[in-house]
DNA sequence: TTGAAAGCGCTAACAT
DNA sequence: ATGTTAGCGCTTTCAA
């Protein structure tokens, strides 16, 4: 058991000067000759020191730690590509600059807030990153966190309080981007897969779409919608009940659902594209691998942007309030011209 | 900014006691009267009283944070099905004690352990666990462990060091298992595919399989083996090359890898399992999907025992010092016996 | 059963 | 340019 706790006043004997010094150098404060900087760099160095990111963080110092608030349960974090696409971007950026990622999600029972209620005000955080909710729930949380003073930003969809910061993709874009490839297809009878409860940016996809729809025709206002839950299962599931409507196209509101139709056709012998196109929502890896025409969100850029935004505002400049992502459409294999 | 900082002193106020007492009744201390306990708990309740985790840390007090160090870049990782079923069953049980899960990956060209080493003496966390890595790697990073006196707990792979703990997978009976049930179908001639460089298990599965393999006969102690990165891609482009030693069977060492197989077959007219058996090892969720007959390593519950084990060890009890979970064939659709 | 007081290791005025 | 000192919000002896 060495229990070595290097600390600063190691440092500053070694070096031989106070530990105020120290502190100012390791912390690239100015005020210090190129001398002593260099000779308590090499004390530290020598002595292996690592500051104790307690007691920086509270003397008000930074921790290097962004905290992650996903408000959902970890089943359905780790079940879902594109928010682990997220994630996976804002570790990418996060380790570049050294920092680490506190992940925290939501208790399934429990009010999602309360799980990481106490870091909130905890004041452990350089900054904190919210990812994607639903409608209902975006309100508190946003309440909650605008009376920190820790930088925050969202990610996944519009930030509903004034001067908030948000990252997110151009869920109307993406959802005029699937109804114009489909009508411009020649497809009319069309079905909807959505899911209840579901993330705001769902709601946003079918405005868009019905909103294209419209400029084809005003009989082109409603499609019948189908609910799953988000997930593949929920996709094979509600495809047999979607069927019986005789769509020539689906527009499903994220990939998983759609790879869950395309399993159900596989299985009952329903041809894709021939006897039925499918369009999905996100471009996950996987779309890739089943061929899936989909509208793409930029996953991982969008983890990176949000932290880069975040930093931005840890640093104290200006920064823009909203940094929205295009969509973009990725013909595959599973849309067809009709008939 | 509402900067209600509220501190045990605003508790100890409010409560109409000192400071000591608040700590106490909060840190379920004993030596403290039922009616006092109640009246502060109601006054910190009252007031929103949420403790500074950096303040707990700097005295010694849990942190209810577990870092979790990850010896792989955030792209290996987020790539990898396995490592992030483990990492959703660590936060899962995190989640239900209340704790929080604290990642840290390593940097792509770094030595791996560069990445998180202020983290290990920072002393910042409740427990540490370390998940798998290539057999290079694992010596300094125990090394390193051992000089904390912080828990930790090695996931993935045996501990090297005595007197550490960890738990994995039983992947010499897992390779076992694969090589029983090709030899059973009557297959002979199989092709092995590996990856390099490659996390220890990898191995140990190989060495299972040859175990096994010795069993139908001295001529069977060799496979042609082919190598790929652990990806789906590498699978595909390592597929051409093995079908050129015209094998029967092959066994992938990793379910996504065996996955790539499958993309090529399919595009080469290849059918899988009339003229190539094959089997994955994980049992990823896209291998359910895809009907692929693989080794069930159970990632999830893994990452579970590893957080029990680790609750152990924090709370000084006394605690086995290695847990391994046993493997388990799921035969699907892609292997058949021969001929 | 409770309280007073001394730190934990650092940062940030304020001196020098 | 450098050092002194006073906290940050807690936990923990040690006294009362």
């Amino acid at each position: 058991m060495e229990n070595n706790k290097i600390t600063i006043y190691d440092v500053a004997e070694k070096a031989g000067v106070s530990i105020s010094t120290v502190s100012k150098v390791l912390s690239n404060k100015n005020g210090i000759s190129a001398t002593t900087r260099q000779r308590v760099w090499e004390a530290a160095q020598s002595l292996g020191f690592v500051p104790s990111l307690a007691a920086r963080s509270l003397t008000g110092g930074k921790t290097g730690i962004i905290g992650l608030l996903v408000p959902y349960s970890p089943e359905q974090l780790f079940a879902d590509p594109h928010l682990l696409g997220n994630i996976h971007g804002i570790e990418q950026a996060l380790n570049e600059q050294n920092y680490n990622l506190l992940l925290s999600t939501a208790q399934k029972e429990h009010d999602p807030a309360s799980s990481y209620e106490r870091l909130f005000r905890a004041n452990y955080f350089d900054g904190v990153i919210v990812m994607e909710t639903q409608e209902s729930r975006q309100h508190e949380l946003q309440h909650r966190l605008s009376q920190t003073n820790t930088p925050w930003v969202i990610l996944g969809y519009p930030a509903g309080i004034a001067s908030c910061y948000s990252v997110y993709a151009d869920d109307f874009q993406g959802g005029q981007l699937a109804a114009e490839h489909l009508l411009s297809l020649g497809h009319r009878n069309i079905a909807i897969v959505s899911a209840d409860p579901r993330p705001s940016a769902f709601d946003e996809r079918l405005r868009g779409f019905e909103h294209a729809a419209k400029r084809y025709g005003p009989d082109l206002a409603h499609f019948p919608t189908f609910y799953g839950d988000m997930t593949r299962e929920s996709g094979y599931k509600v495809a047999g009940k979607l069927i019986e409507t005789k769509p020539c196209a689906v527009f499903s509101l994220n990939d998983r659902m759609a790879l869950g139709i395309m399993d159900w056709a596989a299985e009952n012998g329903l041809e894709i594209p021939r006897d039925l196109s499918l369009i999905g929502y996100d471009d996950i890896p996987d779309a890739s691998f089943y061929k899936l025409t989909t509208v793409c969100q930029p996953a991982v850029e969008m983890g990176k942007e949000a932290v880069h935004l975040l930093f931005r505002l840890i640093e104290g400049g200006s920064a823009p309030s909203r940094i929205v992502t295009p969509a973009l459409l990725v013909e595959r294999a599973t849309t067809h011209r009709i008939g």
